[in-house]
RNA sequence: GGCCCCUUGGUCAAGCGGUUAAGACGCAGCCCUCUCAAGGCUGAAUCAUGGGUUCGAUUCCCGUAGGGGUCACCA
């Protein structure tokens, strides 16, 4: 008997990896071109760490003319959650990453190099399982969580390094006719690794944003395939990521010490590993302290936060971008209009320490965003949103043409568009004057007396035809006619000398209107409220 | 605890042996023929720490401290 028949009896029926091989062949893909992919547990959750991969895998690939694509990790029956894939793949849309290729619904896919959900892909973990067994690499394990713990505890108790590996790895040389004999008699095992590395030597693992990065090598017989007959990660990935021919492997920086784990078992094949560019953590600044932005403390860690906010998804990817490459600040300042596709990503250039979360600093980044967007544009944006999270806006929406004029106010025809919006979810505050009277007047500096002679006067002169010039020219007469400074800069000059000036005659005028002392240009409001709304606000208050 | 990673203003960061140590956000002040948002200008604010190496260290080496990761039949 030997490790050939052992493999015989755990996998009778699997194939040969030549098979496989044979099936997925290498990509015909361009000198150069990197093949990259984001491949989460369906939990239905995408983290914003995952959105930052996202955005470096997809970069990648597009620069490379390779292939980025989705891969549905759902070896641990535990994370699955009714429909988690096709959340995932909704809000990775959201954000504009449709991959290239993988699953695009809960069950569907497309590409060649399928199944993309590892649940579906058992066979071919069996044949590579089998080989590695054939070959010695792997055996059967049979130890209980009893007796591991028991060997957890010896290895405590004298001082040394807990795990499977060298002598403690009990079952690494039981023999095959006593391992074949326990199998039939149906007893649980999984299956390991038969490690070949020493504590004692170096291995040195490129990784694309660190460098070289020296370990022990690997000596551990860790866990390949589990008692359900799934592999673990570790196994999966070398797995999947050679038949889908990935070249380059993006992930969370947590995974930098099982790199070794990952080098043995590529060797093992006889497989040449991918790169590997193993990128930090999104942190969150809490009393003062970093630490690991988290899904359960941090609304902000799901990326559907961003979308129920009404933060477009462009200002996300946008500040992302910012956080890996600096540089991108630079370069979007340059090209205010170009993609941000065609900003030319470097891994060389990321940064290696964790950056803490900045939501100050993001919505300014969205409010540049939308800065540059049309009334047209905001309008859909906006209108979505409202649809989804907003009623009561959504209804102020519906009259699209007044809508489209209110939102156009300092936008459309302005060379220097207003920035004052930074999420859809301020729009309501931001336009409500525009649709309801207001119904309280504080005005600062001018007596409620005073405002109303303003008011008077105002409205005898108002007329909507007049061009900008002339109507801040009637403001100016108005003040000038009760007492008040005509020009700010004469006030300044005396400022005993008038009660108040021109500023502050159009000050009574814009609370009268809008209910606020800050708006927006006042003549493009009054243009876009009508001259009958603006005649019955300056009555109703003058009533 | 072992192994590994990280450390420039409040935050994101440029820097790669000699710099007045960029820039952005935020903050403060000033300017800007109506307020605000912008915009312009100015300002406050940084190389964790101790040793080396060197004519010279933010930059290179070693140690220390602090932060983080990992040591699962989870990914």
């Amino acid at each position: 008997m030997d490790y050939k028949d052992l493999a015989n009896v755990i996998y009778p029926n699997a194939k040969s990896i030549e098979y496989y091989e044979e099936m997925y062949k290498p990509r015909n893909l361009p000198q150069g071109a990197e093949v990259t992919r984001f491949a989460p547990s369906p939990t239905g959750f995408v983290h914003i760490g995952g959105l930052y991969q996202c955005i470096i895998n997809r970069a990648i690939a597009k620069q490379t003319g390779g292939v980025f694509f989705l891969r549905i990790e759902d070896t641990d029956q535990k994370r699955k959650i009714e429909n988690g894939v096709e959340q995932i793949i909704d809000a990775l849309r959201k954000f504009d990453f449709v991959p290239d290729e993988g699953m695009i619904s809960e069950n569907e896919s497309k590409g060649d190099y399928g199944p993309y959900k590892q649940s579906q892909r058992r066979e071919i973990y069996d044949a590579f399982a089998k080989y590695l067994i054939e070959q010695g690499r792997a055996y059967p394990c049979f130890a209980t969580p009893e007796e591991i713990e028991e060997i957890r505890k010896k290895q405590e108790a004298a001082g040394l390094r807990t795990g499977f590996y060298g002598v403690w790895a009990k079952y690494r040389n039981l023999p095959v006719d006593e391992a074949i004999e326990r199998i039939k008699n149906g007893e649980s095992f999984v299956i390991r690794l038969r490690s070949n590395g020493r504590e004692d030597r170096k291995i040195k693992v490129k990784d694309s944003v660190r460098g070289h990065i020296e370990f022990p090598e690997n000596d551990q017989d860790a866990v390949l395939i589990k008692a359900d007959g799934l592999p673990v990660y570790h196994f999966a990935h070398v797995v999947d990521d050679h038949l889908m021919r990935t070249t380059l492997v993006v992930r969370g920086e947590e995974w930098i010490s099982s790199t070794p784990l990952h080098i043995e078992l590529f060797q093992a094949f006889g497989f040449k590993p991918p790169k590997y560019a193993q990128v930090p953590n999104i942190l969150k600044m809490e009393d003062g302290k970093k630490r690991k932005i988290s899904k359960r403390k941090d609304p902000e860690a799901a990326v559907d936060y961003y979308h129920e906010e009404g933060i477009p998804s462009d200002a996300v990817n946008e500040y992302l971008m910012n956080i890996i490459n600096s540089s991108f600040e630079g370069w979007r300042r340059a090209n205010p209009n170009k993609d941000m596709s065609e900003f030319k990503f470097e891994l060389s250039k990321m940064g290696v320490s964790g950056a803490v979360f900045d939501m100050v600093k993001l919505l300014d980044v969205s409010k540049n965003v939308i800065a540059k967007y049309s009334a047209r544009q905001v309008y859909d944006y906006v209108n979505a949103w409202a649809k989804q999270y907003d009623e009561e806006l959504a209804k102020m929406l519906e009259n699209e043409e007044y809508a489209l004029k209110v939102l156009g106010i300092e936008r459309e025809n302005s060379k220097k568009p207003r920035k004052d919006l930074s999420k859809w979810s301020e729009v309501k505050e931001n336009i409500i004057y525009m649709y309801e009277e207001p119904t309280n007047y504080d005005f600062d500096k001018i007596s409620g007396e005073d405002a109303k002679k303003v008011i008077e006067e105002y409205s005898k002169v108002y007329d909507y035809n007049n061009d900008k010039q002339t109507w801040f020219d009637k403001i100016k007469d108005v003040a000038e006619k009760l007492g008040y400074a005509r020009e700010v800069k004469e006030y300044k000059a005396e400022p005993e000398k008038w009660p108040g000036h021109v500023g502050d005659v159009s000050t009574v005028i814009r609370v009268v209107l809008t209910g606020r002392r800050n708006t927006p240009d006042m003549y493009e409001i009054m243009q876009v409220l009508g001259k009958d709304e603006v005649e019955k606000r300056l009555q109703n208050f003058i009533a």
